[in-house]
DNA sequence: TGCTTGTTACTTTCA
DNA sequence: GTAACAAGCA
């Protein structure tokens, strides 16, 4: 028996040293490094993933107890993947054992056995960012103030920033710049709304994202204990994609691995794109000055893409000044050039980017899964989707509104929290009444300020109903009542039954089924679908803990991380589908074929992020993971127009496009594009609209110079439109002579008279008097006028 | 109280 | 194009 163990030993040993051969030199050093802290700086397609989990397996094969190696990644489903070439390697009981995941998923699991040193109940809920949003919008109203001032999205936002800095409400209230800053901002009482947020979360038991990593921190730092509890657990650790970690994840990492500093963090700065939410590219920029003798290495060949692509993509992000100095490189072939190609609108784009999957899967044998479509924002796949439809072309949207923020689902999941944490307020106010059971706003109120007042839960202010005088009347009372007797009921129930089957009973007896079946709509059925795939989701789960001893898959198991679960964990992947999704969501993806929709102005670069040169250059590192994530073939595609908001608006080319060097660029753009179809015939725009072409006179159809590209982009134009010679759009200055007092007409409102000109730029408005009377204020930039 | 209707503002990206 | 919200009516 002894040598039969012993015979399985060596036989992985070799395959790992097999394993380990297939690597480069600059992969193995680090792979082979054995003690202390180390960084890899990984170009994209270098191989990093491989490092990793070649380097979790080698540990391993020293002798390295696999309860001992934590390993935190940006997706729950990367860490799967990692997880389960490292059990190819070295078997599957011994990777069972490693601590594998996003830094959210690991420590809300530390935090609820910890739970109780900080207050909370270890089957704390987790807040969405919906949750959030909800609780603080009525903060705000409760406090009663003025809601277009304290927009709860930017108070989320910034209390969100706050806890990633480990800025608590404390440390806000001894931060005079913070305060003041918010004071300037006209928003005196963040501060307040902050407090009162932390106390409801907290009276909810329910943590948000932030709190995650937050108490997280505030675990390790009040409890020496607990802090070399685990600092002696994980005696290795792994961080993958540490450009994108902030400064709470930042400290947390810092204080494990402060007594073995056997840290290893793989990632590349030029690939860092959250910063919006709180990543903080420092991190990785000084972790040398933060590890004393840190071994660094870099992995500079890339393996996936062409030669082309590569070296594309090293001449955009050259253009960024913050950067570590990195020279990636390529033994592939040079490849074809990168296509670009201009549409009229947005369909057009989402046509070729169809016509072209189409024929290159005519021409060479493609599968769809070859092909990925990447844009800047959700919003822009629906022309695609479209058009891929109209062609009978499989596709498949990753993220957009994942499956767990829908409605229905969110909805059942509100009464299963519930369950579990009746203090949890948010699930509360969002199913009290729905089915509708008769207890409005009015009630739901008066129960709030009840809380509020006993700083008690509202669920304990019903349970208690009866002793409390609210001026309820004895009816809705009643209905309070049987609303506290159900949910105890299936508290009850789920002492026994699995996930399943409360659920199950959950949806029935709540009436939610029904609700949805007795619509009978497209979209009611459609609900009715989700639900019972989340209750297939939840079958799966149960029988896949039945396997698993000692387990009978209760719904706190199955909720246990179901808030942190994303549309990625469940894509399926391996049906032949055309990829759709967001450049975010494609970062360490690979395609053969990559299409980058809407390369252009205010899209990407978005408009939101071209006041700093900060903000620009990880709108451009985003373009340079978007480029980078291709194979064989990039193409790069914008409009002149699309719609936006409803509307159409006119584009102009990304400045990326200007930025990528010539030589490794093709313009695809059939003259009979416009030959035959001329810009403004109202097959494409719709109804032709006469003033806009009164509008385009030559004179003032130079971009005001704020707006104007640089040379280069306008020599580009010129190449690309001979037909027109100067741009189309309302982004051209509007008439010089447009001032106050003059005589315009508008192509539906008639003429009229401008008494007021405001703002500067694209928001720029001028406040007309009509002759019917009428007086509008109107964006220059879309108002189509013409002075008389 | 609840439903319908109209109005408004918003769209960046994620766990 | 849509979702959230307020106002108005049953």
């Amino acid at each position: 028996m002894a040598n039969f163990t012993l015979l399985i030993f060596v036989l992985k040993k070799n395959s790992l040293e097999q394993y380990i051969n297939e690597l480069n030199e600059a992969q193995k050093a680090p792979v082979l490094h054995k003690e202390g802290p180390l960084m890899v700086i990984a170009g994209a397609g270098s191989g990093k993933t491989r490092v990793l989990t070649y380097r979790i397996a080698y540990l391993m094969s020293l002798g390295v107890d696999s309860f001992n190696i934590l390993s935190l990644t940006f997706t729950n489903k990367a860490a799967r993947e990692m997880k389960h070439r490292i059990a190819q390697i070295v078997g599957a009981s011994e990777a069972k054992n490693l601590w594998m995941g996003t830094f959210h998923s690991v420590f809300a699991k530390l935090l609820r056995f910890e739970s109780d040193k900080l207050g909370y109940p270890s089957n704390f809920t987790i807040y969405d960012t919906q949750d959030s949003q909800r609780l603080i919008a009525s903060i705000i109203k409760e406090m009663g103030l003025d809601k277009d001032v304290y927009k709860y999205k930017q108070v989320q936002n910034r209390i969100s920033s706050y806890k990633n800095n480990l800025i608590t409400v404390k440390a806000y209230y001894n931060n005079p710049e913070l305060v003041e800053a918010d004071a300037m901002a006209k928003r005196p009482r963040i501060g307040e709304i902050y407090e009162k947020y932390v106390d409801r979360c907290f009276k909810a038991g329910a943590m948000d994202f932030d709190d995650l990593l937050l108490r997280t921190n505030e675990l390790l730092n009040r409890f020496p204990e607990v802090l070399a509890k685990y600092q002696d657990r994980f005696r290795y650790i792994l961080v993958d994609e540490y450009q994108d970690t902030n400064h709470s994840q930042y400290l947390i990492v810092k204080a494990l691995a402060d007594r073995f500093q056997n840290i290893c963090v793989v990632g590349d700065d030029a690939q860092s794109i959250y910063s919006f939410r709180g990543a903080n590219i420092s991190n990785i920029l000084n972790f040398q000055k933060d590890y004393k003798g840190a071994a660094m290495y870099r992995l500079e060949q890339n393996y996936r893409s062409t030669r082309n692509i590569v070296e594309a993509a090293n001449s955009v992000i050259a253009n960024n000044k913050n950067q570590l100095e990195k020279n990636v490189w390529t033994q592939n072939d040079p490849g074809g050039a990168i296509k670009i190609h201009r549409s009229i609108t947005d369909a057009e784009e989402g046509r070729f980017v169809a016509s072209t999957i189409f024929e290159e899967q005519m021409q060479h044998q493609l599968m769809n899964r070859d092909f990925a479509v990447l844009y800047r924002t959700n919003s822009q796949s629906r022309a695609i989707e479209d058009a891929l439809r109209k062609r009978d072309i499989p596709y498949f949207i990753y993220g957009g509104l994942s499956f767990y923020q829908r409605k229905e689902i969110k909805d059942v999941l509100g009464y299963l929290r519930l369950i579990l944490n009746p203090k949890d307020e948010e699930a509360l106010k969002r199913v009290i009444n729905y089915p509708a059971r008769g207890i409005g706003n009015t009630t739901v109120d008066k129960l709030v300020v009840a809380a509020n007042h006993y700083g008690r839960s509202i669920f304990e202010v019903m349970e208690n109903i009866a002793r409390i005088d609210l001026k309820i009347n004895s009816g809705t009372r009643r209905k309070l009542e049987d609303f506290v007797t159900m949910i105890k009921s299936f508290q009850i129930m789920n002492e026994e039954m699995d996930a399943f089957a409360l659920a199950e009973h959950v949806t029935k007896k709540t009436g939610l089924l029904l609700e949805f079946k007795k619509d009978g709509t497209p979209e009611g059925i459609t609900r009715m679908q989700n639900i019972e795939e989340l209750l297939n989701g939840i079958q799966d789960f149960v029988e896949g803990q039945k396997e698993v001893a000692d387990s009978r898959g209760s719904l706190d198991e199955f909720m246990e991380d179901v808030a942190l679960l994303t549309d990625q964990d469940n894509a399926t992947g391996d049906e032949d589908r055309v990829a759709l999704m967001t450049i975010h969501l494609a970062k360490g993806l690979e395609f053969p074929h990559v299409f980058i929709v809407g390369m252009e102005e205010d899209l990407f670069p978005s408009a939101m992020s071209m006041n700093t040169r900060s903000e620009l250059e990880e709108e451009r590192r985003l373009f340079y993971v978007a480029l980078t994530r291709a194979e064989k073939q990039a193409y790069l595609t914008y409009t002149v127009s699309r719609y936006r908001w409803g509307k159409l608006v006119d584009a102009e080319p990304s400045r990326f496009l200007e930025e990528i060097d010539d030589k490794y660029i093709e313009n695809l753009t059939p003259a009979a594009n416009y030959k035959f179809k001329p810009l403004l015939s109202g097959d494409i725009f719709g109804e032709v609209d006469k003033s806009r072409l009164r509008q385009q006179k030559p004179t003032n159809t130079t971009p005001p110079s704020h707006k104007r590209p640089n040379e280069g982009t306008m020599r580009k134009l010129r190449k690309l439109k001979p037909a027109l010679g100067t741009p189309i759009g309302n982004k051209a200055a509007p008439d010089p002579n447009l001032a106050v007092g003059a005589q315009v007409e508008h192509g539906r409102f008639g003429k009229g008279e401008v008494l007021k000109i405001e703002g500067v730029g694209n928001d720029k408005k001028a406040e007309i008097k009509f002759q019917n009377g009428q007086v509008k204020k109107l964006l220059l930039r879309f108002a189509k006028l013409e002075v008389l």
